[in-house]
DNA sequence: CTTAAATTTGAATAGTGGTTCAATATTCAT
DNA sequence: ATGAATATTGAACCACTATTCAAATTTAAG
Protein backbone atom coordinates (compact mmCIF):
# COMPACT_ATOMS: atom_id res chain seq x y z
CA UNK A 1 0.00 0.00 0.00
CA UNK A 2 0.78 3.64 -0.33
CA UNK A 3 2.49 5.63 2.01
CA UNK A 4 2.25 9.59 2.99
CA UNK A 5 5.35 11.25 2.01
CA UNK A 6 6.55 13.88 3.80
CA UNK A 7 4.35 15.66 6.48
CA UNK A 8 1.93 17.02 4.45
CA UNK A 9 -0.09 18.22 7.79
CA UNK A 10 2.53 20.19 8.60
CA UNK A 11 3.34 21.90 5.16
CA UNK A 12 -0.65 22.96 4.73
CA UNK A 13 -0.69 24.54 8.24
CA UNK A 14 2.27 26.31 7.60
CA UNK A 15 1.10 27.29 4.01
CA UNK A 16 -2.31 28.73 5.84
CA UNK A 17 -0.35 30.57 8.44
CA UNK A 18 1.29 32.37 5.33
CA UNK A 19 -1.58 33.02 3.15
CA UNK A 20 -3.89 33.87 6.23
CA UNK A 21 -1.76 36.35 7.61
CA UNK A 22 -1.80 37.86 3.71
CA UNK A 23 -5.16 37.41 3.14
CA UNK A 24 -7.40 37.63 6.28
CA UNK A 25 -9.25 33.96 7.10
CA UNK A 26 -11.67 34.96 4.35
CA UNK A 27 -9.40 36.07 1.13
CA UNK A 28 -7.52 33.03 2.20
CA UNK A 29 -8.53 30.67 -0.95
CA UNK A 30 -8.11 26.82 -0.33
CA UNK A 31 -6.19 26.38 -3.72
CA UNK A 32 -3.77 29.36 -2.53
CA UNK A 33 -2.70 27.69 0.59
CA UNK A 34 -2.42 23.90 -1.10
CA UNK A 35 -0.23 25.31 -4.01
CA UNK A 36 2.19 27.04 -1.60
CA UNK A 37 1.81 23.67 0.72
CA UNK A 38 3.20 22.40 -2.86
CA UNK A 39 -0.05 19.44 -2.76
CA UNK A 40 -3.25 19.23 -5.12
CA UNK A 41 -6.31 21.49 -3.50
CA UNK A 42 -8.10 18.41 -2.99
CA UNK A 43 -5.53 16.76 -0.97
CA UNK A 44 -6.31 19.04 1.91
CA UNK A 45 -9.08 17.57 2.71
CA UNK A 46 -7.86 14.30 3.48
CA UNK A 47 -5.75 16.37 6.42
CA UNK A 48 -8.43 18.89 7.42
CA UNK A 49 -12.14 17.98 7.30
CA UNK A 50 -12.78 21.76 6.05
CA UNK A 51 -11.40 25.17 6.15
CA UNK A 52 -12.72 26.31 9.66
CA UNK A 53 -10.73 23.00 10.86
CA UNK A 54 -7.20 24.48 9.72
CA UNK A 55 -7.28 27.69 11.03
CA UNK A 56 -8.39 25.81 14.43
CA UNK A 57 -5.26 23.78 14.24
CA UNK A 58 -3.01 26.93 13.93
CA UNK A 59 -4.59 27.99 17.30
CA UNK A 60 -4.49 24.76 18.97
CA UNK A 61 -0.88 23.82 18.02
CA UNK A 62 -0.06 27.91 19.55
CA UNK A 63 -1.54 27.66 22.88
CA UNK A 64 -1.10 23.98 23.31
CA UNK A 65 2.64 25.32 23.51
CA UNK A 66 2.59 28.48 25.30
CA UNK A 67 -0.27 27.27 28.11
CA UNK A 68 2.52 24.42 28.52
CA UNK A 69 5.32 26.84 29.20
CA UNK A 70 3.34 28.74 31.19
CA UNK A 71 1.99 26.16 33.62
CA UNK A 72 5.70 25.48 34.38
CA UNK A 73 6.67 29.05 34.84
CA UNK A 74 3.72 28.87 37.48
CA UNK A 75 4.12 26.55 39.07
CA UNK A 76 7.76 27.12 40.37
CA UNK A 77 7.68 28.61 43.46
CA UNK A 78 11.29 30.23 43.28
CA UNK A 79 9.68 32.82 40.87
CA UNK A 80 8.11 36.04 42.23
CA UNK A 81 4.80 37.25 41.12
CA UNK A 82 6.61 40.27 39.49
CA UNK A 83 8.70 37.89 37.35
CA UNK A 84 5.87 35.31 36.30
CA UNK A 85 4.30 38.30 35.11
CA UNK A 86 6.70 39.11 32.77
CA UNK A 87 7.63 35.62 31.74
CA UNK A 88 4.47 35.31 30.33
CA UNK A 89 4.94 38.30 28.25
CA UNK A 90 7.96 37.32 27.24
CA UNK A 91 6.45 34.03 26.13
CA UNK A 92 3.91 35.50 24.02
CA UNK A 93 6.13 37.85 22.39
CA UNK A 94 9.28 35.23 21.94
CA UNK A 95 6.73 33.38 19.78
CA UNK A 96 5.49 35.94 17.79
CA UNK A 97 8.88 37.08 17.07
CA UNK A 98 10.15 33.96 15.69
CA UNK A 99 6.94 33.83 13.47
CA UNK A 100 5.90 37.61 12.00
CA UNK A 101 2.83 35.68 10.24
CA UNK A 102 1.65 33.34 13.20
CA UNK A 103 1.51 37.09 14.80
CA UNK A 104 -0.57 38.63 12.47
CA UNK A 105 -3.03 35.74 12.53
CA UNK A 106 -3.38 36.30 15.75
CA UNK A 107 -3.99 39.46 16.25
CA UNK A 108 -6.37 39.73 13.09
CA UNK A 109 -8.35 36.41 13.18
CA UNK A 110 -8.50 34.78 17.07
CA UNK A 111 -11.34 37.23 18.00
CA UNK A 112 -13.43 36.84 15.54
CA UNK A 113 -12.94 32.92 15.72
CA UNK A 114 -14.16 32.94 19.50
CA UNK A 115 -16.83 35.05 18.73
CA UNK A 116 -18.35 33.02 15.69
CA UNK A 117 -17.23 29.64 17.86
CA UNK A 118 -16.54 29.72 21.17
CA UNK A 119 -17.34 26.28 21.79
CA UNK A 120 -14.96 24.98 19.12
CA UNK A 121 -12.24 27.09 19.96
CA UNK A 122 -8.82 25.71 21.95
CA UNK A 123 -9.40 25.17 25.30
CA UNK A 124 -5.50 25.88 25.78
CA UNK A 125 -6.36 29.42 25.06
CA UNK A 126 -8.98 29.80 27.96
CA UNK A 127 -6.07 27.39 30.27
CA UNK A 128 -3.61 30.00 29.27
CA UNK A 129 -5.40 33.26 29.89
CA UNK A 130 -7.00 31.15 33.63
CA UNK A 131 -3.28 30.76 34.51
CA UNK A 132 -2.27 34.11 33.95
CA UNK A 133 -5.15 35.27 36.41
CA UNK A 134 -4.02 32.80 38.57
CA UNK A 135 -0.84 34.67 38.94
CA UNK A 136 -1.89 37.96 39.28
CA UNK A 137 -3.58 36.97 42.25
CA UNK A 138 -0.61 35.15 43.73
CA UNK A 139 0.99 38.80 43.24
CA UNK A 140 -1.98 40.15 45.53
CA UNK A 141 -1.89 37.55 47.68
CA UNK A 142 1.82 38.49 48.83
CA UNK A 143 0.96 42.19 48.54
CA UNK A 144 3.09 42.90 45.71
CA UNK A 145 -0.10 43.44 42.75
CA UNK A 146 -2.55 46.43 43.81
CA UNK A 147 -5.53 44.11 45.96
CA UNK A 148 -8.02 46.76 43.83
CA UNK A 149 -7.22 45.40 40.60
CA UNK A 150 -9.59 43.05 39.32
CA UNK A 151 -8.23 39.96 37.60
CA UNK A 152 -10.90 39.84 35.38
CA UNK A 153 -10.79 43.02 33.77
CA UNK A 154 -6.65 42.89 33.61
CA UNK A 155 -6.64 40.04 31.65
CA UNK A 156 -8.75 41.44 29.14
CA UNK A 157 -6.72 44.51 29.24
CA UNK A 158 -3.66 42.99 29.00
CA UNK A 159 -3.81 40.47 26.14
CA UNK A 160 -5.78 43.38 24.08
CA UNK A 161 -2.64 45.76 24.72
CA UNK A 162 -0.15 43.31 24.20
CA UNK A 163 -1.99 41.96 20.58
CA UNK A 164 -2.65 45.60 19.87
CA UNK A 165 1.20 45.93 19.91
CA UNK A 166 1.98 42.35 18.28
CA UNK A 167 -0.25 43.47 15.61
CA UNK A 168 1.29 46.97 15.08
CA UNK A 169 4.96 45.55 14.84
CA UNK A 170 3.76 42.54 12.66
CA UNK A 171 2.41 44.93 9.88
CA UNK A 172 5.65 47.26 10.27
CA UNK A 173 8.44 45.11 11.28
CA UNK A 174 10.93 47.81 10.93
CA UNK A 175 9.32 50.74 12.74
CA UNK A 176 10.34 49.85 16.34
CA UNK A 177 12.13 46.98 17.70
CA UNK A 178 10.48 44.04 19.40
CA UNK A 179 12.92 44.22 22.42
CA UNK A 180 11.42 47.96 23.19
CA UNK A 181 7.59 47.24 22.86
CA UNK A 182 8.65 44.39 25.41
CA UNK A 183 10.58 46.39 27.99
CA UNK A 184 7.67 49.39 27.56
CA UNK A 185 4.59 47.00 28.05
CA UNK A 186 6.41 45.29 31.40
CA UNK A 187 7.02 49.00 32.21
CA UNK A 188 3.15 49.64 31.36
CA UNK A 189 2.02 46.63 32.92
CA UNK A 190 3.63 46.94 35.99
CA UNK A 191 3.83 50.87 36.88
CA UNK A 192 1.36 52.49 34.31
CA UNK A 193 2.19 55.47 32.61
CA UNK A 194 2.49 57.73 35.79
CA UNK A 195 6.03 58.86 37.77
CA UNK B 1 -41.20 63.89 -9.90
CA UNK B 2 -40.45 61.52 -6.66
CA UNK B 3 -39.38 62.40 -3.64
CA UNK B 4 -36.67 59.84 -0.93
CA UNK B 5 -39.42 58.93 1.94
CA UNK B 6 -37.82 59.14 5.32
CA UNK B 7 -33.89 58.58 6.25
CA UNK B 8 -33.09 55.29 4.42
CA UNK B 9 -29.39 56.31 4.67
CA UNK B 10 -29.20 56.15 8.55
CA UNK B 11 -31.75 53.36 8.74
CA UNK B 12 -29.45 51.40 6.55
CA UNK B 13 -26.52 52.34 8.71
CA UNK B 14 -28.06 51.06 11.52
CA UNK B 15 -29.56 48.03 9.99
CA UNK B 16 -26.18 46.84 9.28
CA UNK B 17 -24.31 48.04 13.19
CA UNK B 18 -26.81 45.38 14.16
CA UNK B 19 -26.18 42.76 11.88
CA UNK B 20 -22.85 42.96 11.30
CA UNK B 21 -22.42 42.50 15.33
CA UNK B 22 -24.19 39.97 15.05
CA UNK B 23 -22.71 38.30 12.16
CA UNK B 24 -19.51 39.90 11.15
CA UNK B 25 -19.04 41.74 8.08
CA UNK B 26 -18.25 38.55 5.85
CA UNK B 27 -21.41 37.02 7.47
CA UNK B 28 -23.60 39.85 7.45
CA UNK B 29 -25.74 39.41 4.42
CA UNK B 30 -27.11 42.67 2.12
CA UNK B 31 -30.50 41.24 2.27
CA UNK B 32 -30.37 40.90 5.49
CA UNK B 33 -29.51 44.50 6.12
CA UNK B 34 -32.10 45.42 3.72
CA UNK B 35 -34.89 43.66 5.78
CA UNK B 36 -34.43 45.16 8.80
CA UNK B 37 -33.91 48.71 7.28
CA UNK B 38 -37.51 47.96 5.85
CA UNK B 39 -36.16 48.49 2.50
CA UNK B 40 -35.57 46.02 -0.81
CA UNK B 41 -32.27 44.58 -1.51
CA UNK B 42 -31.29 47.10 -4.59
CA UNK B 43 -32.38 50.00 -2.50
CA UNK B 44 -29.41 49.86 -0.23
CA UNK B 45 -27.17 50.13 -3.53
CA UNK B 46 -28.61 53.64 -4.41
CA UNK B 47 -27.55 55.08 -1.04
CA UNK B 48 -23.95 53.39 -0.59
CA UNK B 49 -22.08 52.46 -3.69
CA UNK B 50 -21.37 48.56 -2.33
CA UNK B 51 -20.86 46.69 1.16
CA UNK B 52 -17.41 48.01 1.64
CA UNK B 53 -18.77 51.96 1.47
CA UNK B 54 -21.85 50.53 4.38
CA UNK B 55 -18.67 50.03 7.02
CA UNK B 56 -16.81 52.58 6.24
CA UNK B 57 -19.73 55.04 6.60
CA UNK B 58 -20.15 53.48 9.94
CA UNK B 59 -16.30 53.64 11.62
CA UNK B 60 -16.32 57.21 9.61
CA UNK B 61 -19.29 58.33 11.78
CA UNK B 62 -17.76 56.90 15.23
CA UNK B 63 -14.19 58.04 14.90
CA UNK B 64 -15.82 61.56 12.91
CA UNK B 65 -17.30 62.26 16.51
CA UNK B 66 -14.83 60.83 18.85
CA UNK B 67 -12.61 62.96 17.24
CA UNK B 68 -14.62 65.72 17.48
CA UNK B 69 -15.13 65.52 21.07
CA UNK B 70 -11.69 64.66 22.08
CA UNK B 71 -9.86 67.86 19.76
CA UNK B 72 -11.91 70.07 22.30
CA UNK B 73 -10.78 68.32 25.71
CA UNK B 74 -6.86 68.53 24.29
CA UNK B 75 -7.28 72.46 23.59
CA UNK B 76 -8.55 73.30 26.60
CA UNK B 77 -5.51 74.15 28.93
CA UNK B 78 -8.12 73.64 32.28
CA UNK B 79 -7.52 70.21 32.25
CA UNK B 80 -4.90 67.95 33.34
CA UNK B 81 -2.91 65.61 31.24
CA UNK B 82 -4.07 62.67 33.70
CA UNK B 83 -7.87 64.48 33.13
CA UNK B 84 -7.40 64.59 29.62
CA UNK B 85 -6.21 60.73 29.81
CA UNK B 86 -9.27 60.25 31.80
CA UNK B 87 -11.00 61.86 29.60
CA UNK B 88 -10.42 60.18 26.68
CA UNK B 89 -11.17 56.34 27.96
CA UNK B 90 -14.64 57.93 29.10
CA UNK B 91 -15.31 59.13 25.48
CA UNK B 92 -14.98 55.82 24.16
CA UNK B 93 -16.20 53.72 27.08
CA UNK B 94 -19.55 56.67 26.22
CA UNK B 95 -20.25 56.39 23.06
CA UNK B 96 -19.66 52.37 23.02
CA UNK B 97 -21.99 51.78 26.28
CA UNK B 98 -25.02 53.25 24.40
CA UNK B 99 -24.77 51.26 21.46
CA UNK B 100 -23.27 47.69 22.39
CA UNK B 101 -23.73 46.34 18.50
CA UNK B 102 -21.33 49.08 17.45
CA UNK B 103 -19.27 48.07 19.96
CA UNK B 104 -18.89 44.57 18.86
CA UNK B 105 -18.12 46.04 15.24
CA UNK B 106 -15.32 47.75 17.07
CA UNK B 107 -13.46 45.10 18.30
CA UNK B 108 -14.10 42.77 15.91
CA UNK B 109 -13.76 44.24 12.42
CA UNK B 110 -11.73 47.57 12.85
CA UNK B 111 -8.50 46.12 12.85
CA UNK B 112 -8.91 43.66 10.20
CA UNK B 113 -10.40 46.62 8.03
CA UNK B 114 -7.48 48.44 8.47
CA UNK B 115 -5.09 45.60 7.34
CA UNK B 116 -7.00 45.21 4.28
CA UNK B 117 -7.39 48.91 3.59
CA UNK B 118 -4.97 50.85 5.22
CA UNK B 119 -5.80 53.82 2.75
CA UNK B 120 -9.30 53.90 2.99
CA UNK B 121 -10.32 53.65 6.51
CA UNK B 122 -11.65 56.61 7.66
CA UNK B 123 -9.02 59.28 8.95
CA UNK B 124 -10.40 60.81 12.03
CA UNK B 125 -9.49 57.69 13.15
CA UNK B 126 -5.63 58.37 12.93
CA UNK B 127 -6.21 61.89 14.16
CA UNK B 128 -8.39 60.91 17.02
CA UNK B 129 -5.28 58.45 17.94
CA UNK B 130 -2.72 61.31 17.09
CA UNK B 131 -4.14 63.90 20.00
CA UNK B 132 -4.47 60.68 22.47
CA UNK B 133 -0.30 60.68 21.88
CA UNK B 134 -0.41 64.67 22.14
CA UNK B 135 -2.11 63.92 25.16
CA UNK B 136 0.64 61.81 26.70
CA UNK B 137 3.20 64.02 25.35
CA UNK B 138 1.86 66.75 27.07
CA UNK B 139 1.74 64.88 30.40
CA UNK B 140 5.34 63.84 30.03
CA UNK B 141 6.53 67.62 29.33
CA UNK B 142 4.89 68.65 32.16
CA UNK B 143 5.87 65.95 34.17
CA UNK B 144 3.01 63.59 35.56
CA UNK B 145 3.98 61.08 33.23
CA UNK B 146 6.97 58.75 33.15
CA UNK B 147 9.81 60.31 30.21
CA UNK B 148 10.47 56.64 29.53
CA UNK B 149 7.16 55.56 28.21
CA UNK B 150 7.28 55.41 24.78
CA UNK B 151 3.78 57.41 23.37
CA UNK B 152 3.54 55.18 20.42
CA UNK B 153 3.64 52.61 22.32
CA UNK B 154 1.29 53.19 24.58
CA UNK B 155 -1.01 54.46 22.25
CA UNK B 156 -1.02 50.77 21.00
CA UNK B 157 -1.19 49.30 23.98
CA UNK B 158 -4.09 51.16 25.45
CA UNK B 159 -6.32 51.34 22.31
CA UNK B 160 -5.34 47.31 22.34
CA UNK B 161 -6.49 46.83 25.80
CA UNK B 162 -9.49 49.26 25.12
CA UNK B 163 -10.54 47.15 22.72
CA UNK B 164 -10.34 43.93 24.19
CA UNK B 165 -12.32 45.06 27.78
CA UNK B 166 -14.95 46.56 25.86
CA UNK B 167 -15.66 43.26 23.52
CA UNK B 168 -15.67 41.08 26.50
CA UNK B 169 -18.14 43.15 28.29
CA UNK B 170 -20.20 43.36 24.67
CA UNK B 171 -20.22 39.75 24.39
CA UNK B 172 -21.28 39.35 27.42
CA UNK B 173 -22.71 42.64 29.28
CA UNK B 174 -24.24 41.34 32.38
CA UNK B 175 -20.69 39.68 33.53
CA UNK B 176 -19.54 42.74 34.58
CA UNK B 177 -20.00 46.43 35.38
CA UNK B 178 -19.28 49.03 32.67
CA UNK B 179 -18.50 51.64 35.34
CA UNK B 180 -15.93 48.82 36.75
CA UNK B 181 -14.36 48.27 33.66
CA UNK B 182 -13.80 52.40 32.83
CA UNK B 183 -12.50 52.62 36.86
CA UNK B 184 -10.19 49.89 36.56
CA UNK B 185 -8.96 51.02 32.77
CA UNK B 186 -7.86 54.27 34.05
CA UNK B 187 -6.35 52.84 37.55
CA UNK B 188 -4.61 50.36 34.99
CA UNK B 189 -3.20 53.05 32.72
CA UNK B 190 -2.12 55.41 34.75
CA UNK B 191 -0.74 53.11 37.63
CA UNK B 192 -0.16 49.28 36.18
CA UNK B 193 -0.84 46.48 38.45
CA UNK B 194 2.02 47.33 41.37
CA UNK B 195 1.27 48.69 44.70
C1' DC C 1 -55.49 64.55 -14.98
C1' DT C 2 -51.22 63.84 -17.31
C1' DT C 3 -46.56 63.68 -17.67
C1' DA C 4 -41.88 63.51 -16.30
C1' DA C 5 -38.38 62.75 -13.14
C1' DA C 6 -36.75 60.29 -9.48
C1' DT C 7 -37.11 56.42 -6.23
C1' DT C 8 -37.91 51.77 -5.06
C1' DT C 9 -38.37 47.05 -6.00
C1' DG C 10 -36.82 42.15 -6.11
C1' DA C 11 -36.08 38.61 -9.41
C1' DA C 12 -32.33 37.42 -12.37
C1' DT C 13 -27.43 37.44 -13.08
C1' DA C 14 -22.79 36.43 -12.69
C1' DG C 15 -18.72 35.46 -10.37
C1' DT C 16 -16.59 33.18 -6.74
C1' DG C 17 -14.49 29.60 -4.26
C1' DG C 18 -15.23 25.62 -0.89
C1' DT C 19 -15.88 20.94 -1.54
C1' DT C 20 -16.42 16.51 -4.00
C1' DC C 21 -15.03 12.42 -6.41
C1' DA C 22 -13.62 9.55 -10.26
C1' DA C 23 -9.31 8.79 -12.10
C1' DT C 24 -4.46 8.14 -11.43
C1' DA C 25 -0.26 7.26 -8.94
C1' DT C 26 2.48 5.25 -5.46
C1' DT C 27 3.94 2.00 -2.03
C1' DC C 28 4.28 -2.40 0.29
C1' DA C 29 3.33 -7.29 1.14
C1' DT C 30 3.29 -11.53 -0.95
C1' DA D 1 6.07 -8.96 -10.63
C1' DT D 2 1.38 -8.45 -9.14
C1' DG D 3 -2.39 -6.67 -6.76
C1' DA D 4 -4.46 -4.54 -2.86
C1' DA D 5 -4.65 -0.66 -0.21
C1' DT D 6 -3.98 3.93 0.34
C1' DA D 7 -2.64 8.64 -1.15
C1' DT D 8 -2.91 12.24 -4.37
C1' DT D 9 -4.76 14.86 -8.02
C1' DG D 10 -7.43 18.73 -10.06
C1' DA D 11 -11.27 19.55 -12.95
C1' DA D 12 -16.06 19.91 -12.25
C1' DC D 13 -19.76 20.90 -9.28
C1' DC D 14 -22.78 23.59 -6.76
C1' DA D 15 -24.25 26.59 -3.20
C1' DC D 16 -24.08 31.05 -2.09
C1' DT D 17 -24.58 36.07 -2.34
C1' DA D 18 -23.14 40.79 -3.97
C1' DT D 19 -24.70 43.35 -7.54
C1' DT D 20 -27.56 44.70 -11.56
C1' DC D 21 -31.45 46.49 -14.05
C1' DA D 22 -35.92 46.63 -16.22
C1' DA D 23 -40.27 47.29 -14.44
C1' DA D 24 -43.35 49.33 -11.07
C1' DT D 25 -44.28 53.02 -7.99
C1' DT D 26 -44.51 57.47 -6.10
C1' DT D 27 -44.35 62.42 -6.07
C1' DA D 28 -44.61 67.10 -7.84
C1' DA D 29 -45.32 70.27 -11.44
C1' DG D 30 -47.94 71.93 -15.37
Amino acid sequence: MRVREGNKEKAIIEAAVKVIAENGYYGAKIHKIAELAGVATGSIYSYYENKLQIIFAIFDNVWKELYGKLELVEQDASISPSQKLEALIDLVFNLFTENQDLALVFAHEQNVLIRDYPDRFTPYFEKFIQTGQDIISQGIASGVFNPSVNVFILRKYLMGGISGCIQAWALDPAGYSLAEIRDQLKLLAHKGVNL
